[in-house]
RNA sequence: GCCGGCGUGGCGCAGUCCGGUAGCGCAACCGACUUGUAAUCGGUAGGUCGUCGGUUCGAAUCCGACCGCCGGCUCCA
């Protein structure tokens, strides 16, 4: 008779030939033996630690998710007769489920097989595991070409599921006669899943490999319950609302017009005036770091992406050459590195110069594929805050953690405040320079990112081409992470530029550089922070930052006035001159996310004060002229997050 | 680039399946009202229905190509 240690030491004698799920509480739905992830239905053969699985924990959504990407398929074979089905696993915020069709599925079949779904969830049906030989399974699965490429590979190698070896078993998965390739674990049976929703059809590549056929993916999300399925459409909802395509265009931010071309984006006056303010302050701050400034042409000749390797790497990505001067192309740049190389080598460097930081905001244009280019996010014109530091050998370390030290104090200026570090490394059989050469910049790299307070994963095989990086991702109000900064060490173009300074030695050495930009594209940060904030600025952003709302015209020309005196103290204000009422020229300095608001009639008139409301709708009484415009010009020279506190009389 | 969906005044939509020369709301403009913290009332103007081509007596509607957008896949120096 097996003894079961569960969690806390505590001990069941389990009687030979029952499975674990005799001895765990109600509400589990697998649970791990030994380490293993195991249905309930495991019935073990000797002594274990078993660990319940609840369907509120990482392990248990898994399963769940995985468990109703059967049924889906399930579904999809019951109503699309010779569907085949490739894989389907479960992901972090659902699930999905591949595969080939005969007949097209669009987004409006997806509520009946939704329908055929929560029938075979009805219906209790138990998920049944068999251990059967490779050669059986082939059996069992010969009309599903997808699963048998499968098994054969896992024989073959081992290395798709890594569970069975040769001449092993597989394990098979069965509802109601619907079978499937799977290892694992699943819910005991249909009935225990129901807190999902199909959510969307895609097509997706067979192995993830373009060359492959392309297969119809469903997907979908699932959680332990109903509550929880809610709160995650909430937050889609959130999401949505967000969205920073859409806030530029109601905030009047910037738009895309189709006669310029996919992804090129104008910036209008009030996204124009965020995106100054935006690289203001950044200028101000890279000044103050120490960079120099300068600015470089945006076509150049095929020579310089020739020579640092661009043109053989990354050509399908680049604009296609302009032929001029007797066949002399000409190349839209993607990257300034190589132009800001040449500023370093137009003159003899000394070792007094080093560091040497060269800035720029830089426009770029990459040629990215059609159906990748995305608002502001992903575009085919960006504008890099980027620079390239020239360094000694023996300044690089110190270097990289100003570097560091630096780009995290901006972006947390910038309200950015949740960071974690990704190191990327040498990718495989796309790389210029030695082994040895990776080595050390990794080195370099990993020790400053490990002297920063902040947590640090692996990329492996994530580097450029040129060298490895170290990448900042920043999580945003609503805990999405986006890839902010990227810092790169690189050997490689020093040596294709043949870049020299004269030491203190007299010899000529060669330096390292690093490439770093914190924003990225000013472009996409501008969108992750439109994200961030949901459109409602912090006032040292905003475009507008107190609006007047006069209650008659008689109160326009008392507005004008102290507008002025606002102005006069460095603010951006707005009068609204309307001949609406006054409830529709709130909501419309509502809508417009103007950060406070005064109402001005006849009592502000008489009494010398204010009423003042700000975004949330909060209504702050008795607030002087002078005190408001004070905490306001407090509140943005600070860069303030929390809005101000007025003093009231 | 690939798969699927979509494209009707500035915006959100109806009309498309079952061809018969475009309609609603908001916004804009004009007028009346002179208003107290999220939409006052009335009126006016604005669209060759993404573009080009085809079918037809006739195309927003059917077919094709292209452009653009959306959701994924692949890619991202």
């Amino acid at each position: 008779m097996p003894t079961l240690t569960l969690p806390e030491d505590v001990r069941v004698e389990l009687p030979e030939g029952e499975p674990v799920g005799a001895a765990l509480p109600k509400g589990t739905i697998a649970a791990r033996v030994g380490g293993e992830p195991r249905d309930l239905s495991f019935v073990p053969d000797d002594d274990a630690e078993v660990e319940p699985i609840s369907p509120h924990s990482d392990d248990g959504l898994y399963v769940l998710r995985h468990s109703t990407a059967h049924v889906l398929a399930q579904a999809v074979c019951d109503l699309y007769p010779g569907a085949r089905y490739a894989i389907g696993p479960a992901t972090s915020e659902g699930f999905y489920y591949d595969f080939e069709l005969t007949e097209p599925v669009h987004a409006s079949d997806l509520a009946k097989i939704d329908r055929r779904m929560r029938q075979i969830v009805k219906r209790n049906q138990p998920f049944v595991r068999e251990e059967v030989t490779r050669e059986h399974a082939i059996e069992r699965l010969h009309d599903q070409p997808f699963k048998v490429e499968i098994i054969e590979g896992l024989g073959a190698g081992g290395d798709a599921a890594g569970e069975a070896a040769e001449g092993e078993t597989v394990s098979l998965y069965s509802n109601d006669g619907w079978v499937d390739l799977c290892m694992g674990p699943h819910v005991p049976h249909t009935g225990m899943l129901g807190a999902f929703k199909l959510t969307n059809v895609a097509g997706a590549y067979w192995r993830g490999d373009e060359k492959n056929p392309q297969l119809t993916r469903i997907s979908g999300t699932a959680w332990a319950t109903q509550d929880d399925l809610e709160a995650y459409l909430h937050r889609l909802e959130e999401a949505e609302r967000r969205d920073h395509r859409k806030l530029g265009h109601d905030l009047d931010l910037f738009s895309f017009p189709d006669e310029i071309g996919s992804g090129l984006a104008v910036f209008h006056p009030k996204g124009g005036l965020v995106r100054r303010l935006m690289e203001d302050y950044s200028r101000k701050r890279h000044e103050e770091a120490g960079y120099e400034f300068v600015y470089t042409p945006h076509i150049t000749k095929s020579e310089l992406f020739e020579i640092s390797g661009h043109l053989q790497w990354f050509a399908d990505g680049m604009f296609p050459p302009m032929q001029l001067d007797g066949g002399q192309d000409y190349y839209l740049k993607p990257m300034n590195c190589p132009m800001h190389i040449l500023i370093f080598r137009s003159r003899t460097r000394s070792y007094r110069e080093l560091p040497l930081r060269l800035f720029e905001f830089g426009t770029v244009y990459r040629y990215e594929l059609s159906g990748v280019v995305h608002g502001l996010t992903r575009v085919r014109g960006l504008t890099m805050d980027d620079a390239h530091i020239f360094t000694t050998e023996d300044q690089l370390g110190d270097e990289l953690r100003s570097v560091l030290t630096f780009v995290l104090d901006l972006l947390r200026d910038y309200g950015l405040d949740d960071f974690y570090m990704e190191l990327s490394t040498r990718p495989e059989g796309k790389a210029v320079g030695t082994p040895e050469e990776w080595d050390v910049a990794t080195e370099e790299l990993r020790r400053a990112a490990e002297w920063m307070d902040v947590p640090l994963v692996m990329d492996e095989g994530g580097g450029a081409f040129y060298g490895p990086k170290i990448s900042v991702q920043a999580r945003d109000a609503i805990g999405r992470t986006w890839q902010m900064s990227t810092i790169q060490v690189d050997f490689q173009f020093p040596q294709r530029f043949e870049l020299e300074y004269s030491g203190a030695d007299n010899a000529r050495h060669r330096p390292t550089m690093i490439h770093r930009a914190l924003f990225g594209s000013v472009e996409r940060f501008f969108g992750i922070l439109t994200e961030h904030y949901a459109g409602a600025f912090p006032l040292w952003l905003s475009p507008e930052q107190l609006r007047f709302v006069p209650v008659a015209d008689r109160h326009v020309a008392h507005c004008e006035e102290v507008a002025a005196k606002a102005k006069a103290a460095g603010l951006r204000v707005v009068v609204d001159d309307s001949k609406e009422s006054v409830g529709k020229k709130i909501r419309a300095a509502q809508l417009a996310k103007a950060p406070y608001t005064l109402v001005v009639g006849d009592k502000e008139l008489e009494s010398g004060s204010y009423t003042v409301r700000d975004r949330s709708g909060a209504e702050h009484l008795g607030v002087t002229f002078d005190s408001l415009v004070a905490a306001l010009v407090e509140e943005a020279s600070s860069r303030a997050l929390a809005q101000s506190n007025f003093e009231s009389e």
